[in-house]
DNA sequence: TATAAATAACTGACCAGTCAGTTATTTATG
DNA sequence: CATAAATAACTGACTGGTCAGTTATTTATA
């Protein structure tokens, strides 16, 4: 292998050495995934992998910290830049298969929660600050469209699980279920359906 | 340790071996999980293992069916005994918290996602045979609900999965988060909003 | 040539599954 | 009933193989 001498040579080698592994963690699993196995899929020796981490619970730990933060932005982003919660809610529905269809998410997410029983700790950091911190979102989206009269939440918290609850399991769907194209669902129209059937169970008693 | 010398004796043996075998998988996976370790717990010799089961997956295998086939029936019974399609969400909602609190299937779906590339087979069979009967049972309940002018349900098949991802994905929250009552959520209430969620959103047009 | 990236052989620990031997229990016999 | 023979449940040391992480050595590049 050529050798990495720049920092930004090496960025790029870590870099593909964490794509590598996700791939591997997600085939396989995290305890059943070879050290070896890593390194040949980035072209590498084993040996080198340990030139760019520590470990093999290093290299999952890099890889969820990658992860979480550009899509936890992206989706606050769009709660930000919503003026009511029909627009948060479309902008989310609409977001939803991109961020399915085209990130790492739902594999990591198989990875995490096949795995979690490993990373105890890593897994309440998930949890606390990527999931809650969505669910907090979009309960605040909810409550707030509730005291303007937009919509009718009596419980803001664990009506967000029921909005979230398609996008999450459809995640996890993907990744479980149709690694190989098998159980297809069209998420499009998925959430579509789902947009429609939360604006209409949201709807206060008294509206248009 | 007694020896289990009568057949009785022995599917008793059986049970707590396969019991054994569930808290380890749940807590350390199945690849990390020590045939040793699920012999210790049920206070028996490695060896002993051997002589009901043929190998750690088999012990796996029979997990899963043991606990697939009575719970898709109590689910399929409340469907068929409901007269309309909300009185089978009423029992579905009503027993929803009972199944993800007091049964094992919650820990046995986590053990399933996260292991899922070590079985393909049997993940997929687990698809078919019990999550795609349930959809499709659900399905088949809002499209004879909607033919009867009790709701309105454009695409069945895609709205059954809306109607089941919270239940679903509770049960993967309690098992992934909630081991150590860290994360709880009030599933009975939880579901009463859904249950109120759905008729709204499913209501005609032009209803009482 | 000096240096650091990369390699590959190596170590030590771990574990699924086996099997020769042990022992609790049942059954046959005086 | 007492006891010995037969049975099979059970044990745990062992084998063969795997793999995370280490290190002595090679090699590319500044």
């Amino acid at each position: 292998m050529l050798r990495a001498r720049s920092d930004e040579a090496k960025d790029e080698r870590r870099q593909a050495l964490l794509t590598a592994a996700l791939d591997e963690f997600f085939e396989k699993g995290f305890a059943a995934t070879r050290m070896s196995d890593i390194a040949k899929r980035a072209h590498l020796s084993k040996g080198a992998v340990y030139l760019y981490f520590d470990s093999k619970e290093a290299m999952f730990r890099a890889l969820v910290e990658n992860l979480a933060s550009p899509n936890l932005e992206l989706i606050e982003r769009i709660a930000t830049n919503a003026g009511s919660l029909r627009e948060a809610l479309a902008g989310v529905c609409r977001i939803a298969p991109m961020l399915i269809r085209q990130t790492d998410l739902p594999r990591i997410m198989k990875v995490l929660v096949g795995d979690s029983h490993m990373f105890p700790q890593m897994v309440q950091a998930y949890r606390t600050e990527l999931i809650e911190r969505v669910l907090a979102m979009m309960s605040g989206l909810l409550k707030r469209a509730h005291d303007a009269g937009e919509a009718e939440v009596p419980n803001p918290d664990l009506t967000a699980r029921i909005v979230m609850a398609p996008m999450v399991l459809s995640a996890l769907w993907e990744a479980v279920f149709n690694s190989r194209h098998e159980a297809d669902v069209d998420l499009d129209q998925l959430f579509q359906i789902h947009e429609r059937m939360m604006l209409k169970a949201l709807e206060p008693r008294s509206a248009t």
